[in-house]
DNA sequence: GCGCGGCTTCACGCGCCCTTTACATTCGGT
DNA sequence: ACCGAATGTAAAGGGCGCGTGAAGCCGCGC
């Protein structure tokens, strides 16, 4: 059962969309306000936000970075009331992984929290097991023949995408939309630098190798043997 | 790989389109409508087409009556706001080969995507399997009994179309419309010096033998031995 | 303040791929 | 068997993708 905060101000709206996202199957807890949201956050594990830009107290953008710094890997919704590009902009500059024009359409809030639960619900499997080595995704380690070490974030996702689908070609374009997110302008080259960084600190791992595929991207060899 | 266009007006919605195919293993080409999908149709081959109806400039009938002209064979999925089935039909009539009805669900139509590539006979899975040797246009990989590699890329793609028609000849034309694309101007002789480096690194593939056919291309014959 | 680690960008260079070209070889017709 | 055309073969050159090192930026802790 996944867990959504729902902040908003209005409490028609409110009650609607948790009316809504309960009949679809979740769990909701409802926040008018900025400060409440806070709360609950404080109080229970959430597995996605609905946060509206405009609350009283504090605006959706300040919530979303103090989501952002409470769980880094929070799937955040966003729903702003106007359609301006700048908004838009701001949104995902904030952290958010997505965002909705008001008036909100209820089954299209479904459909993208249904994409975005998905989208973290690869990675829901917190636990990948290859050989003598053990990613876990809770804390970043690596743990080779018992030898505990921390990776840095976005080498660690990427390593644990790959890692995902063993033996399948992954393009920049895919690691980058799940590691970085969908809307992300950093150049794909930057995947390549934590490549190597990867292949440096794996010299001493023989349960696997990182495969470049010319023209194409990146897959995960595990060395069966 | 399998190359489909994604003709929406609304940027969220195509990019959110492009964002699940592309994670599903399949290269995007989005356009904001009818103009900018002809554009991208000139450019590159397609496997597939997903419309909009309702778009500026050129609405979805239109962009499938010139799609069709361009390619009767290429697989077309509308995607319609209504859900009256007068518009189903006038999909239909124009030439789609299915429909969606929105809000659209990506599961959903990640599942029509295959069922259209299958239908139009190519595998979704793009593989070719002859007997202990497996081509995967994934990731151009060559698999004989197990051992794994990776071929250049116009290579693959050569070696692929062979593989696709076995038996039957192909000229050096039409092999390099397929792989270089219609308006290229490389010398036809490039292929020979392909066609040689493939012999040399199928060596030891005992499956199946490009047949030279003086004067008019290559043929790849299947040893059933 | 300073240092440090993580992320991103950039420049450089190697090496793979592609293409061209030249030469050798084979094939078909006479 | 000879000749011309088509194809096989080898090598060279250029383009470009990718690895690599370094520098800059930012946030964080000392």
């Amino acid at each position: 059962m996944f867990r959504i905060l729902v902040a908003e101000d209005d409490a028609n709206q409110r009650r609607m969309m948790c009316a809504f996202l309960r009949l679809s199957g979740y769990e909701t807890c409802p926040a008018a306000d900025g400060a409440q949201a806070l709360q609950v956050l404080a109080e229970c594990k959430l597995d996605l936000a609905i946060c509206d830009i405009m609350m009283p107290n504090m605006d959706g953008y300040e919530l979303v970075e103090a989501l952002r710094q409470y769980d880094r890997a929070l799937p955040i919704l966003m729903v702003t009331a106007k359609s301006e590009f700048g908004d838009k902009q701001l949104a995902f500059r904030a952290g958010a992984d997505d965002y909705m024009v008001k008036p909100i359409d209820l089954d299209e809030m479904g459909l993208r929290v249904k994409a975005l639960l998905r989208r973290v619900g690869i990675q829901s499997e917190h636990r990948i097991e290859v050989g003598r080595t053990v990613l876990s995704s809770r804390d970043w380690t690596l743990t080779v023949d018992g030898a505990k070490r921390t990776l840095p974030r976005k080498e660690f996702a990427l390593l644990f995408m790959l890692l995902s689908y063993p033996g399948q070609l992954l393009t920049r374009r895919q690691l980058m939309d799940e590691v970085w997110g969908v809307s992300c302008e950093t150049g794909e080259r930057t995947v390549d630098v934590h490549i190597k960084r990867l292949r440096e600190r794996l010299a001493g791992v023989t349960d696997f190798s990182i495969v470049t595929v010319r023209g194409l991207g990146y897959r995960c060899e595990v060395d069966n043997a």
